[in-house]
DNA sequence: GCCGTTTTCGGCCCGACTGTTTTCAGTCG
């Protein structure tokens, strides 16, 4: 999909034209459209193939040429024209915190400093304070600043946001300096990566608590310090165990002003921008403090309050993207999601009979302590070399292991299936004698993911074809700050998952988050059934399991669209 | 740039905070 490709193109456009002092509703237009694109369900060249490119919200005619172009030729002259104008690394100083178009296009133009490295050497030699509007401590701050976008500032993993989230929480709590905190922004719409934390809160004596906040253990700096607002830079290790930082902002609010801060705080942008101009049309004014008819609050201390004053049901956090979810709270017709409590299983958990760390009865005992009704076990088949895949013949002698564990269990019951490789033209890397054998069959790609688009097509369709396959893993094998996903048109994919009854996975590792929301809800609306599953390698891992079913919320998933979601006769027979 | 059941022109969110000012611009979310 070209989708993101041409949205960073428009960032690209709408950095340019800031820097360039151009009018900043263009600037946003350009910004919108870019975020459009990147939380489209639909292909976007397929869009443009079927001329209905300027019914995306934000998109008109100007921006729908631009992306026909793009589509087309591969280029969007506008950019290389702006491009052209900017020495390469002129964008990156954007990146640094405290630097805006302002500022960048000063020491651009006045100093010729045009990339990180000569905006370090500059501040070291104190150079920018000769320039107006430039101090000792923007130095001192560009300088520590510049350090932290040299490295790239990656976006913390959910599960790992999650694990801050409720360390902040814990610790403000056992200081007493708040009545209410409560975390909300990307986190609380589960994103699959969050840029920074914002944690709101309710305080009789916010001194106290803004104090409380920044002598937290993990604060590295204290980036702003008031009277409602107070931002800081926590250290963290991430679930990988590498050091890493995240910004956290604490907000003091009034309780009368509570769910106003909460929605308006949980975003997203549009979304609120989508409400907001409800709220004008109707004559009310609605922020941050609440919703007002001329002075008086009407509404604010509690979200559906705010969302009732304008005749909308309550929106889930995670559908607050602003992709026809207001509508749909107009007109009474929003979904009923799937809850983490609908999950009755996990069909993606490996031992060490390959690469898992535990035996197949410690992952077993996990899920059942977990009040799941199942589990499947899927373990690697034998080309996965470097997962230690198992022989068919290790595969199929477990078959008794597991029967005996089911046969003491009441209520619970495990399956025997495995996560067997999609070899290099579709084929099966056991042969149909084994599978048929088996309770149920995940095939994966873990090879050849450099194949051309159509090839890699090809493959997938052939893979979930096979009679004996019922899930395809993890379809696009992305591995989020590592490995892009493979080039594959997965309208075709999900079309021959629909038709051939194969489910597609919404793996909840953090990194692969595979299918992620958007495709799953393509996948959706294609006829597919989903699976969310952990593809857990520990016990601990099945606890991702919360993260997936986020992703399955954010895809606007019911329960009924969900296969670990099902009874276990309604599972066996999606299976057989 | 987009958008329209008050408008095809004239709107489009704005408050908090910092740093450098000498009354406020720039950044951020």
């Amino acid at each position: 999909m070209k989708n993101e490709e041409i949205a960073a193109r428009f960032n690209e456009i709408a950095d340019m034209l800031d820097i360039l002092g151009e009018e900043t509703f263009r600037i946003l237009s350009y910004q919108r459209a870019a975020r459009q694109l990147e939380s489209l369900a639909d292909d976007v060249e397929e869009l443009v193939r079927q001329g209905r490119v300027d019914q995306i919200p934000g998109i008109g005619a100007a921006l729908a040429e631009k992306i026909a172009e793009y589509v087309t030729t591969g280029r969007i002259a506008y950019h290389d024209e702006l491009r052209a104008k900017f020495p390469p690394g002129v964008l990156d100083l954007l990146k640094v915190r405290g630097l805006g178009p302002k500022k960048v296009k000063i020491l651009w133009q006045q100093l010729g400093i045009t990339d990180l490295d000569g905006l370090r050497t500059a501040a070291q030699r104190h150079l920018l304070q000769r320039v107006k509007g430039f101090g000792e401590k923007t130095e001192e701050n560009l300088l520590r600043a510049v350090e932290l976008a040299k490295e790239g500032q990656a976006r913390a993993f959910l599960v790992d946001a999650a694990r801050v989230v409720g360390s902040i929480v814990a610790h403000m709590h056992a200081t007493k300096t708040v009545e209410r905190i409560e975390a909300a922004g990307s986190f609380r719409r589960m994103r699959e990566t969050v840029g920074d934390i914002d944690i709101l809160a309710v305080a009789k004596d916010r001194g106290a608590a803004g104090a409380a906040f920044v002598r937290m253990p993990g604060v590295v700096e204290t980036l702003a310090s008031g009277e409602t607002k107070v931002v800081v830079r926590l250290a963290y290790t991430d679930y990988e165990g590498s050091p890493r930082t995240i910004q956290v902002d604490l907000r003091i609010l009034d309780p009368a002003s509570w769910g106003a801060g909460l929605q308006y705080f949980t975003g997203s942008k549009d979304h609120n921008i989508r409400v907001r101009t409800m709220a004008e049309r109707r004559g009310l004014k609605m922020n941050e403090y609440g919703v007002f008819r001329d002075e008086t609050r009407i509404a604010g201390d509690t979200e559906e309050s705010m969302y009732s004053a304008l005749d909308l049901a309550w929106i889930p956090p995670e559908m607050r993207e602003d992709q026809g979810e207001v509508d749909l709270a107009a007109s009474g017709r929003l979904p009923t999601l799937i809850e983490p409590t609908d999950i009755r299983g996990d069909f993606h958990v490996h031992t060490n009979a390959t690469d898992g760390t535990e035996p197949l009865e410690a992952m077993v005992e996990a899920a059942r302590r977990r009040g799941y009704a199942y589990v499947g076990i899927s373990d690697h088949s034998v080309s996965a070399t470097v997962a230690r895949g198992m022989t068919a013949e290790q595969a199929l002698a477990r078959r008794d292991r597991v029967r005996s564990l089911n046969r003491g269990a009441k209520g619970f019951t495990v399956l025997l299936g495995t996560e067997c490789d999609i070899l290099d033209s579709g084929e099966m890397d056991y042969p149909d004698g084994v599978l048929k054998e088996l309770d149920y069959v995940i095939a994966s790609v873990h090879s050849r993911f450099t194949l051309p688009r159509k090839e890699q097509t090809a493959r997938l369709v052939a893979a979930v074809q096979n009679p004996h396959v019922d899930l395809l893993g993890h379809p696009t094998t992305r591995q989020i700050g590592w490995r892009g996903p493979i080039e594959l048109d997965l309208d075709e994919v999900y079309k021959a998952c629909a038709h051939a009854g194969t489910a597609v996975e919404i793996d909840a590792d953090p990194r692969r988050m595979d299918l992620s929301a958007t495709q799953a809800r393509a996948a959706k609306n294609s006829g597919c059934t989903i699976s969310v599953d952990t593809d857990s390698h520990a016990s601990g891992n099945l606890d991702w399991m919360r993260f997936g079913v986020g992703t399955a919320r954010r895809a606007w998933l019911t329960a009924d669209d969900v296969l670990n979601a099902w009874t276990l006769d309604r599972v066996r027979a999606f299976f057989a």
